[in-house]
Order: structure tokens, then C-alpha cells, then sequence
DNA sequence: CACTTGACCTGTCCGC
DNA sequence: TGCGGACAGGTCAAGT
């Protein structure tokens, strides 16, 4: 999915977009996709204004003035799409999709008072969107267990390191890929920081000095931010709330370049398998 | 508990 | 051109 970058890239856009209009309709395409619509939506969706847009880790909180919100996860392949702002004019890359969509990927549909439109897209079908109310998104089981998010200013590198405590006997890419340990960190920059700090995927947690637990949390917080800046990678199905894609991949050091050279050292990249992941090291800079 | 692996889906790409 | 298999940004439910 959309990682931390990719999420918050969206958050910022649909802050911009749908905070205060007024949902209209809405239309799913199987259960599974919106688990709850039938029973609650003509109650707490339908007529509700959109009143905030959150992020937390890689889940998107939409609140509405009913006190209820949407819980939207985009896993792999989810994209949320806002079309027909009047504010784009002729020739915005936006344009195209306002016949484009829906199309067969289209899961949820939110057709708002004003006639613009916000569809879930999610070709996997792994991502789900979920109605409940705002003062029980805490006793989500996920939102129980995930650990804290990386980029808040009072997050220190004391509290990182410390988050791995858990996780000692286990390889560094699956304990950071763990969202219990760190929220929002997935596979683009678990590999892009670990390039950073020098560490091999697969050195154990247990084995890292606290020089390299500083340098994976630098890396890590320079990297997310970065992507944020160049509104987030685009991988394959990735787009943002308009639709368009982020540019994050033109920076990435490692990720996807296998057989290209190392920026540091010139070393040919390779592509490996840990934690059931693609991965990728410059295994000059990463050794175990 | 900690850890690993498979399952959930559809589409694309790569080798034969 | 067709077909099988591997693989894709994530998480959960099982298994050990």
C-alpha cells in the first residue's frame, strides 16, 4: 500500500477537498469492501459534513458531524479519488477522470451535496472502509496494538530503539515492517532506510549497536519526510487524492534498482527475500 | 508471547 | 500468441 508518506500525501489533499461538504449518497460494490454500510448509513453517513481528515499510521480517519467517522484502509493497491471540483480548470490531469470514473476497481462511492464525487478504488480488494463512531476508533483492535508514529517532533531516538525490545530475536526488515514496533513504515522505506544506516535486512534486532539504531532513525524520519515533500511514490497504482502521482521513486536509492548501481559506492544492487519481502541491499554498504 | 508462513485478490510481467 | 508461475506498496489468522 501506500506507506506512511502515500497516506499522509492523501490526508493532505482530501483536507482540501472534502472538509465540509455534505454527503449525499453512497454506493458500495460488495460487502466486503464497506462491511457496515447497509445498517449504518442512512443513519450516520447520508447528510453527515465532513469535519476532519486524519491520518493514523496508514489508516485514514474521515470524521463526520454525526460524531461517527470512516475508518479507510488502502492496503496494496487502494487509491481514494476526488473528482469534479470546479476549481479545476481545463487541462488538469484531474479532468480525465471525472469520465473515467468510476471504473472496475471502484468499491465505495460518496457523492457529496454539491454533485463532487470521492471514490474508494481498489483493484486488490484487500483495502475496506468502515463506518463507526469517532469515540471508538481507540478500541479498534489495530489502532490497540500499533506503535508510535515516527515523525512527531517529540518522538526521540531513545523511544525508537526502545520500541525493538519486543522484537530482539527476529531480522531488523520484519521488526520494522512490524506496526506494533513503529506505525507506517511498509516495504519502499523499511529497504530505503536500511540502505541509509547501512544495515543488512537481515542482521538480527538484538545484534544492532545504538549507533545503528540512531542512524536507522535518522534515515527513516529524512526519508518519510522527503517522500511527503515529493508526494509519495508511485509505484504502480499509487495516485493521490487528485489523482496524480508522486515522485518519491525518482529519489529512491535502492528500492526497485536491483542491478543498477549503489549512489554511495557504485556496487550493483541486489534483490533478495526476508521476511517474505522483496528486498533490496547494496551488499558492499549492507553486510551481515 | 515471539516468530514464521500462508491467505486474501487481481493484474502484469517474464520465460517457455 | 498462449500459458504457467512468480510477484506486487499490507495485514491477519493460523501454525510452530
Amino acid at each position: 500500500m501506500p506507506e506512511l508518506p502515500e497516506v499522509e500525501t492523501v490526508r493532505r489533499g482530501l483536507s482540501e477537498l472534502i472538509i465540509g461538504k455534505v454527503v449525499a449518497s453512497e454506493t458500495h460494490d460488495t460487502p466486503k469492501g464497506f462491511p457496515n454500510a447497509i445498517a449504518d448509513v442512512r443513519q450516520f453517513l447520508i447528510q453527515a459534513t465532513i469535519t476532519d481528515v486524519r491520518r493514523r499510521a496508514k489508516v485514514l480517519i474521515v470524521d463526520l458531524s454525526t460524531d461517527y467517522s470512516l475508518l479507510i484502509h488502502l492496503k496494496m493497491t487502494g487509491q481514494l479519488v476526488f473528482v469534479g471540483d470546479t476549481r479545476f480548470g481545463a487541462g488538469h490531469p484531474n479532468d480525465s477522470l471525472v469520465t473515467a470514473l468510476p471504473d472496475k476497481s471502484t468499491r465505495v462511492t460518496l457523492t457529496f451535496a454539491d454533485g463532487t464525487q470521492l471514490f474508494f478504488n481498489d483493484q486488490r480488494k484487500f483495502g475496506w472502509v468502515k463506518l463507526l463512531p469517532t469515540a471508538e476508533i481507540a478500541e479498534v483492535p489495530f489502532m490497540k496494538k500499533v506503535g508510535p508514529e515516527p515523525l512527531e517532533l517529540e518522538f526521540t531516538v531513545e523511544q525508537f530503539a526502545a520500541r525493538f525490545a519486543r522484537r530482539i530475536k527476529t531480522n531488523i526488515k520484519a521488526a520494522i515492517l512490524d506496526q506494533s514496533v513503529i506505525a507506517g513504515v511498509g516495504n519502499i522505506y523499511a529497504d530505503e532506510s536500511l540502505w541509509g544506516a547501512k544495515i543488512h535486512p537481515q542482521r538480527l534486532v538484538g545484534s544492532l549497536t545504538e549507533e545503528e539504531f540512531k542512524n536507522l532513525y535518522t534515515d527513516l524520519r529524512a526519508v518519510m519526510n522527503l517522500s511527503i515533500e515529493k508526494g509519495g511514490s508511485s509505484n504502480r497504482n499509487y495516485v493521490n487524492a487528485e489523482g496524480k502521482k508522486g515522485s518519491y521513486m525518482d529519489f529512491a536509492r535502492v528500492f526497485r534498482r536491483e542491478g543498477l548501481p549503489c549512489p554511495r559506492c557504485g556496487t550493483t544492487i541486489e534483490k533478495m527475500r526476508v521476511a517474505g519481502r522483496g528486498t533490496h541491499i547494496c551488499p558492499f554498504c549492507q553486510t551481515l
